[in-house]
DNA sequence: CACCAGGTACTGT
DNA sequence: ACAGTACATGGT
């Protein structure tokens, strides 16, 4: 097991803020966290000045994967641009944004269209237990994410329970497998050589964020929400800002008035205020780290807004 | 049995 | 460009 001592990380809210779907735990003792063909055991200490892990591959940087070498100081300070916000961020403290691996992030997210958490959580697991390998770690078993080769049988893909979106994904998949050097996934299969980030060093990293969104977008189930999901969580744009329903509500409370106003200077008789409108306010109003506003404004909502414990116990 | 859930694709103006 | 609508599935 490994110490590291890191300040400003929550490790709760950063792996239970809805990026990520495949973890296990509920932050009172270890968290057992799953990516690619790796399994991460983890906590953070009482005191929260630091976390222990280990991890089932020597190769795979815990550290870059929970987002430990972003400037987090800056980045808050960035974003922190008025009391409602700050109000959010304070909430959560601390919560990180990750950099998951572009196929498995990518495969998630066209998973989670129109759907809820527990069952996108479900299809997941049911997608790696039928096309996976077996894996193991420190006692705890579970299955890898397949590479998009290994996602070569639709009538099995059907009994994930993805509905509509199993084409969507088999046919993503099969664009990652037959242009393995654009999104490329090297996996260097006989090192083992995990490399968490390679689709965005290779080529979509090089692009600006409106030509990167451009080209994600074009993978079939994958729309202007889930291409920010991949480029913010993936591929290390923090100017991307995904806008669900939570995010619509949330900007709408928080900023329908100056919402109204930006769209109003934009020519736009709008009395709806479009997704894109927001997302594009929203770099306006938090700047070029606005994913992560986004990260606190998503976990603030939805923590807040949860239905409370039944009130009925003594 | 309606209604909802981290939207997307397709159609029509 | 922008509104409407169908869409699979599983849980209340």
């Amino acid at each position: 097991m490994n110490m590291l001592q890191i300040r400003d990380f929550n490790l709760k809210a950063t792996l239970e803020s809805g990026q990520l779907f495949r973890y296990h735990g509920s932050g009172d003792d270890f968290y057992y966290v799953v990516a690619g063909d790796a399994i991460i055991k983890i906590r953070q200490n009482r005191n929260g000045s630091g976390v222990e892990y280990g991890c089932s591959s020597d190769s795979f940087d815990v550290k870059k994967f929970l987002g430990l070498n972003h400037s987090y100081g800056k980045i808050i300070k960035s974003i922190s641009r008025d009391e409602k916000i700050a109000a959010a961020i304070r909430n959560h403290y601390g919560l990180r944004v990750l950099e998951q691996e572009p196929w498995e992030c990518t495969a998630s997210f066209i998973c989670s269209a129109f759907s809820n958490i527990p069952r996108i959580k479900q299809c997941i697991e049911k997608v790696a237990m039928a096309f996976g390998s077996s894996i193991e770690f420190d006692g705890f078993t579970t299955f890898s994410f397949p590479q998009p080769q290994q996602i070569n049988d639709f009538a099995k893909l059907k009994m994930c329970g993805l509905g509509y979106r199993a084409k969507y994904l088999f046919e993503t998949a099969r664009i990652f497998s037959n242009n393995s050097e654009y999104y490329s996934l090297q996996h260097n299969s006989a090192a083992s050589g995990m490399c968490n980030r390679t689709l965005s060093d290779l080529h979509l990293r090089k692009l600006s964020y409106e030509e990167a969104k451009k080209r994600v977008i074009e993978l079939p189930g994958v729309g202007s929400k889930v291409a920010d999901c991949i480029l913010l969580f993936s591929c290390g744009f923090y100017e991307a800002f995904p806008v669900d329903v939570w995010i619509h509500r949330a900007m709408s409370r928080m900023y329908g008035s100056e919402l109204r106003e930006f769209a109003a200077e934009r020519g736009l008789k709008a009395k709806k205020t479009g997704e894109k409108l927001i997302g594009d306010y929203a770099r306006l109003r938090f700047g070029k780290y606005c994913g992560y506003a986004q990260q606190f404004l998503f976990h603030h909502a939805r923590s807040g807004e949860k239905k409370p414990s039944p009130a009925h116990l003594p």
